[in-house]
Formats: structure tokens, sequence, C-alpha cells
DNA sequence: TGTTGTCGGAGCCACAACGG
DNA sequence: CCGTTGTGGCTCCGACAACA
């Protein structure tokens, strides 16, 4: 079994015109956030350093640093120009990732989200990425009582942890690092992987997935159809409290099975 | 039978914090 | 900058009990 703690850079749109109100040049929505370089390395079950990987990678979406990315990340446009493109890479990553047992360990869910996102983007193979991981973050915020709701910065968890360091954060080669030097200084039994779900994602599936409101305009039409009449206000108000009322089975009785019940 | 109050769960929303 | 995540507070609503 192998540990593989990985960090991703990304790059996002940018509109140089600064003409936003006139041209937005817009976010890919399939892909957002463009990976610019990947950072890893691999420990053993003992959690000893065995492997390590750091590449940059050619952006096709967004082939512009957004100069904000340029400022966190230290990453210029022209550093990317001579990078490979993003297939080759993750060719290399998959490789390096390849061992009887992968366990994925990330700071925040956005690295693993993304990385899902892009190689879906590029049209490569998916079912090379290891399903189980391990969001250390969460586990560090734990570990170093955070406040309930708050989660703990990367360079904020090493200087708590007394990791030495010497500020090169949002770099993904250096994130990945202390990220593995914070795994190994919090460590213990209880952290268990969890199973990556490709379709967890709050924005499609919990906030659109309400409870479907009634469509009241309808059901009336279905009545006043079907009794080839119209429906009085009273009417009206009937038929909706008996809709909710239907809903809350409150006057629903059991009916008494008497099948046997087969083991 | 109808009204009122309480309780808990679910959904919604704004916000903070973090990610690049 | 833009996007995501988790939280607390708020409201709504069903379930239920108590009461007239």
């Amino acid at each position: 079994m192998n540990y593989i703690i990985f960090d991703l850079e990304f790059n996002q749109s940018y509109d140089s015109t600064k003409r936003r109100s006139i041209i937005k040049k817009a976010s890919n929505k399939e892909c957002p956030f463009e990976i610019i370089q990947i950072g890893a390395v691999k420990l053993d079950e003992k959690l000893e350093l065995i492997d390590k990987m750091d590449r940059l990678i050619k952006p096709v979406i967004y082939p512009e640093v957004n100069p904000f990315v340029q400022e966190l990340t230290g990453i210029t446009t022209e550093m990317l120009k001579l990078a490979a493109p993003f297939y080759e890479i993750y060719n290399e990553f998959t490789e390096f990732l390849k061992s009887n047992r992968a366990i994925l360990c990330v700071w925040g869910k956005a690295d693993i989200k993304e990385l899902f996102r892009n190689v879906k983007y590029h049209k490569l193979d998916l079912s090379l990425i290891p399903k189980e991981y391990i969001n250390l973050q969460k586990h560090a915020s734990k570990h170093l009582n955070c406040p309930k709701g708050t989660s703990i910065g990367l360079s904020n968890a090493v200087n708590l942890l007394n990791i030495p360091s010497k500020d090169e954060f949002h770099n993904a080669f250096m994130d990945a690092y202390y990220t593995a030097e914070i795994f190994r200084k919090i460590y213990n039994d209880s952290m268990k992987p969890k199973i990556y779900n490709i379709n967890e994602n709050r924005s499609s599936n919990k906030r659109n997935s309400r409870m479907p409101s009634i469509d009241t305009e309808g059901l009336f039409k279905q009545f006043e159809k079907m009794y080839n009449r119209e429906i009085t206000e009273e009417e009206k108000s009937m038929i909706k409290l008996s809709y909710m009322m239907g809903k809350t089975r409150q006057f629903q009785i059991e009916i008494p099975d008497n099948k046997p019940t087969i083991q």
C-alpha cells in the first residue's frame, strides 16, 4: 500500500482587455480551472518517502496565465510554453500512482475534484485514478482544534506543527511535500480513507434538487378538465389543501398484513 | 372536531474561509 | 479575481399532544 500526496496548481479564465462589462471571457463551464502543475510525493506504509513528481503542464483552455495566479504561484505564461501537454503528464502521473493499493491524500477536496474534471475534459481514462482518498485538511483542522466551520490553511498548519519551512507555499510540489509532513505528524489509525464519488457536487446535486413545489395551476386545470367547468376560489383552496393533506398521510390507516414473512 | 403550541427535521441563505 | 465548502441561523412544515 502507498499513500500518494498530491497538490495541483490551476489557471483560470482572464480577460486581459479589462473591458469586462462589454466582453467577458467566458470561463469554460466544463473546466473552469485548468491544471498547470502537478506535484506529488509517494509514501510507503511506514510513511517513508519513496518517490516524487513535479511537473508543469501546458494549458490549452486558458493559455494566458491569470495575473492573480501568476502572483500566487510564480508560474508565468512563458514557463508553460515549454511544458508538456496534459495527456503526457497524466500518463506519467498514473504510472506514478501504480501500486497494489494507492490512497490519495489531499489538502481540501478541490484538488481531487479538479483532477477528475480535467481528466474528463481531456477524455482520458478516469478509472486510472484511485478512488480511496483522505482529506488531510479536515483531519488537521480537527487535530489543531480549529473552531467548527473553519478549516486551517496549509501554511498555518505547517507553522503550528513546527514543520520547518521556507515559505515556499503555492508551489504544487512543495505543498504536496508539506502536506506529507503534516500527514506524518498527525497520522493515527482512525484516519480511514473515504471513497471519492465523482458525482458528489453541491451545486449540481444538493442545491438543485429541492423538493418539487406544487404546480397548483396545473392541478386546478386538471380538475377543470375532469369536471368540465371552472373551479371556484373556495374549491381551489380545498383542492390544494387536500393535495397537501394527502402528502401528510395523516388519514392513512394500516392494513394488517397476514402474509407469513419469509426469512 | 377543531385549535393551539411545541418539537425536530429539512431546506434555504448568507457568510467566512480557503482553494487556485 | 472566481469557485467551493461547511456552518449557523432562519423559516417552513409535518407530527404529535393537549385542550376546549
